[in-house]
DNA sequence: CGGGATCCAATTTGATACTG
DNA sequence: CAGTATCAAATTGGATCCCG
């Protein structure tokens, strides 16, 4: 029974999913926005307004949408607060967080890789 | 001067890619089926026509658009050998090949993520 | 054989307005 | 504050036909 059943990137053809764990990574992760927000929760910006603010060209949809996504997926947990105004606080799973270093290491990569192609600012 | 011109996954906001190395990293690798095609092509099927007939579900147009856009981004290399029936075979570059390993990580991790979150095959 | 070009469908993202 | 809902725009994917 899964959890899951929208917020899938590619619903159509599942194949991709089925026999490659890499692109089931990829496909968590891949969400325009999400590595973003991964790294701003890590680094302790959790209250959903603050992330709004950070990411102010991230549209208010896009940005519950991914979040939404990556609660489904297990990547992060909401904590609903019922305070007067309403407070809504997220953090990572311990799954997000043993995916950080491998985000790292993606992100060193990135960064050498872009060096060789040439940037384009 | 950048050789990447078009490819690009996200044209509007780059800022996505702009500070953020990890999303550079996946965007390079988040296409469809450019993970099927490197893992394909690292364990030795480099032809054309032998991805095609391995991955027959995915269409000619998406497989040269694939295949074109890991090539702009420096993870294959295009070798075309002017023979009678023209044969194009693809290798990984070195940059790909530093990649493979932490791909594997993402898969373990991945496979795991898949058992804790409940596989809907 | 190894694509490229064209046309169309599916999916994703954004802008804006509204709500408990 | 923390979202939803609705509609439109942009992007991506697929089918089919054509070419050197």
């Amino acid at each position: 029974m899964g959890t899951r059943k929208q917020s899938s990137t590619y619903t159509r053809n599942e194949k991709l999913i089925i026999n490659c764990n890499m692109s089931y990574a990829v496909h968590v992760i891949g969400g325009r926005w999400k590595l973003l927000l991964l790294d701003k929760i890590r680094k302790g910006t959790s209250r959903y307004s603050d992330l709004k603010k950070e990411f102010s060209y991230i549209s208010e949809r896009m940005l519950t949408l991914q979040l939404k996504s990556m609660e489904q997926d297990g990547l992060i947990i909401r904590n609903v607060f019922a305070e007067v105004p309403i407070r809504v606080e997220y953090t990572l799973t311990p799954a997000a967080t043993e995916l950080i270093p491998i985000l790292d290491l993606l992100s060193t990569w990135g960064s050498k890789q872009r060096a060789l192609q040439g940037d384009n600012s």
